[in-house]
DNA sequence: TATCTCCTCTTACAGATGTCAGAGGTTATT
DNA sequence: AATAACCTCTGACATCTGTAAGAGGAGATA
């Protein structure tokens, strides 16, 4: 069924695909807002970065008026887990115990997030 | 105190940082075999990237025999926080929560792992 | 000593990345 | 109608990345 091999996102075009996300369908201009403050950027960066990951694949996009709309065209599910995978492997030789170990001794998660996966995990 | 601008290593260089952090110190030929099997790669490319963490300043060397014995010239602790929060920041927007659920999810960590996590954090 | 066997040092090179700029169309304003 | 305001479509371009190859030195071996 086409597993779709997927040429990896860059960095900059990661961050722009979790905007698409989090926004459901975005222009330019929308992704161009939503950035973070610190991240500056002109629009036709942000515009190049959005054509080349529908290039890739990632995304599709239809006309709305004179812009363009962008939208998912692969789970995201799927390709959080080729890219959560892929960075452990990298970093952490494949073991995300040091990952969790390093967010929880970062204050990055807390007992409460922790209470969260225990419930997580006992419904499996 | 020079807090080190790195700039930013690639995924293979992580990958060979890793390895030199994983053996404390290395030569191009140990790197070489410690790669992964599946990781088919030639001893030059490693040593090109072992030169490469070098100049950005993640490694330095010594001469021992005729060979280069690669060791780290920063903190790993330093490294990985600057590299894990930035994986989250783009992949997640800074939630590192979504990231923890996935791995529980998929099951790549088990109940005793969080018991380990919920210790970790209680000590704090 | 001639030849392997390891290593380093230098160089290569296509393709990916991060950052845009210019040309030119369409709609809203003067 | 002329102008401004937005957009897209193409093209740029210096770096960075991944992946190595070639030249040449030093120690081991035939």
């Amino acid at each position: 069924m086409g597993k779709g091999k997927l040429r990896a996102m860059s960095p900059a075009e990661t961050e722009i695909l979790r905007l698409v996300w989090q926004l459901g369908e975005a222009t330019v201009q929308q992704i161009h807002n939503a950035l973070p403050a610190n991240r500056n950027v002109a629009y036709k960066t942000v515009q190049t970065l959005l054509r080349r990951l529908e290039e890739k694949g990632y995304l599709k996009h239809i006309m709305e008026g004179k812009a363009h709309v962008f939208r998912p065209a692969v789970k995201r599910e799927a390709v959080v887990k080729r890219t959560v995978l892929d960075f452990v492997d990298r970093l952490f030789g494949g073991d995300p115990r040091p990952l969790m170990q390093f967010l929880a001794e970062d204050g990055r998660i807390d007992a409460k997030d922790i209470e969260e996966l225990r419930k997580l995990i006992d419904k499996s």
